[in-house]
DNA sequence: AAGTGGTCTAGACCACTAC
DNA sequence: TAGTGGTCTAGACCACTTT
């Protein structure tokens, strides 16, 4: 066993003990050279594996700190329903009404051509116009989800969701006052570390993983997709819930 | 910007213009310390930063390799159907047959009490006997998920699911042969990084992240909970794909 | 001004892998 | 045995925060 190890270790059941409790400081980095009789890099080799793990944080000139367990949301994602959309909340809104935290929301609409990917998942031919909705969502003030949502145009053309204020019940209320009554939609949830750009946009920790998840929604029967929606999520701040059928 | 940043964007850079492919053997440290013009220990800084990103390698002795895309198994998590089950497929050998790979199970069974958590998701007594099932799914050999199901000991006496071999179909055929007809479920996603346990048996890499999963089965009417189920999947190796109707 | 963590250097020894 | 990365040291200077 290293001797950085060890020290991590040390540390780490301190934390888990409640000796160090969320919030409270560290001894500083001469302090845990002297108790530890090591060098000063082997210190914080230590703390940051911890940092790492996202047990600890460090901020510069003022010390290291238990990490404090941030407040998690929990989002249903099963609350896409109709219901919620007659009055006139949009899934965020939804999530927003049941976890209890004031939202926010900034967008950008754009139009642009379907990629390689975008054309599969929405059944359309590569370069074909795309209206892009991009969202910052935020809880109390916190960004919590980045969203870009692509629709086709040949749908979309004329509709209130190319301004930037969908209106009440968002994209999938407007669909449907249009005929394009909602079928189903389908969630595919994957994780990983996030890029700097997310790290800034999402005001990460390090440490902290975020989710990535791909929705389509389909509409009308034969049922066909209608939108592709790329949502990332800051991975310490929510859980999704999905109920599932026995059927 | 810092040296070790700087060359931690460029050998980012190289590797997503395919100059440094997948697989690819990255120049020695003494190489990239001649090359930058920096000490050792500058090298490895930026180097270690790439691998917590997830996107190098390092194996002792042998050097630093771009990390290869680890192959990404869809899991459709709503098919926890009785269709499945009586065609005598749990959960995990249905994603199995759909996603391709050959499955396999190791089973450790043991009676226990519950915890305050487990008898309140559960809605028994602290205390109450519980059955637990600990298992180690492996897909190609390759271990993929932990779970641990925990079921009150009052629903379980004298099942087949006391046995390391629950029979076809798994656990939930057992318990709606026995009666307990099971109406839905419902699963909390989070994520977070693992602990070293974890990655020990889960066999990660540095830079990857976890899925944990709590699933709690409802059966009867008025659905009460039967069965608790706690995963962990390691994040490299799956998607979770959910279908939510629209109502 | 004093104290905190952040970066960087130069050099030593060790553990593992390949030849 | 040579070459790889892993650990550790001792010391320097810098950037930021608090007093």
């Amino acid at each position: 066993m290293t001797k950085w190890r060890q020290i991590a270790d040390a540390l780490r059941e301190k934390i888990e003990a409640g000796e160090y409790r969320p919030g409270q400081r560290l001894p500083t980095e001469p302090e845990l050279q002297e108790q530890y009789d090591v060098s000063r890099n082997t210190v914080r080799q230590a703390v940051s594996s911890l940092v790492a793990e996202g047990l600890l944080l460090v901020e510069r000139g003022q010390g290291t700190r238990v990490r404090p367990r941030s407040e998690v949301r929990r989002l249903a994602r099963s609350r896409l329903s109709r219901e919620e959309r007659k009055q006139g909340r949009g899934a965020f809104l939804s999530d927003a009404t049941q976890a209890g935290f004031t939202p926010s929301v900034q967008v950008r609409v754009s139009v642009g051509q379907a990629d390689t990917r975008t054309a599969e998942l929405l059944q359309i031919a590569e370069g074909d116009s795309v209206l892009r909705r991009e969202r910052i969502m935020s809880a109390d003030g916190r960004p919590m989800q980045l969203a870009t949502s692509q629709l086709p145009r040949s749908i979309t053309h004329g509709m209130q969701i190319e301004e930037e204020e969908s209106g009440p019940g968002g994209t999938y209320a407007r669909l449907e006052e249009a005929g394009h009554h909602l079928s189903h939609f389908v969630e595919e949830v994957a994780v990983r570390m996030p890029s700097a750009a997310e790290v800034e946009t999402l005001q990460l920790l390090p440490g902290t993983p975020v989710f990535a998840i791909t929705r389509i929604a389909y509409a009308g029967s034969p049922a066909k997709p209608v939108e592709l929606n790329d949502i990332v999520l800051a991975g310490d701040q929510v859980r999704l819930v999905y109920e599932i059928p026995a059927e």
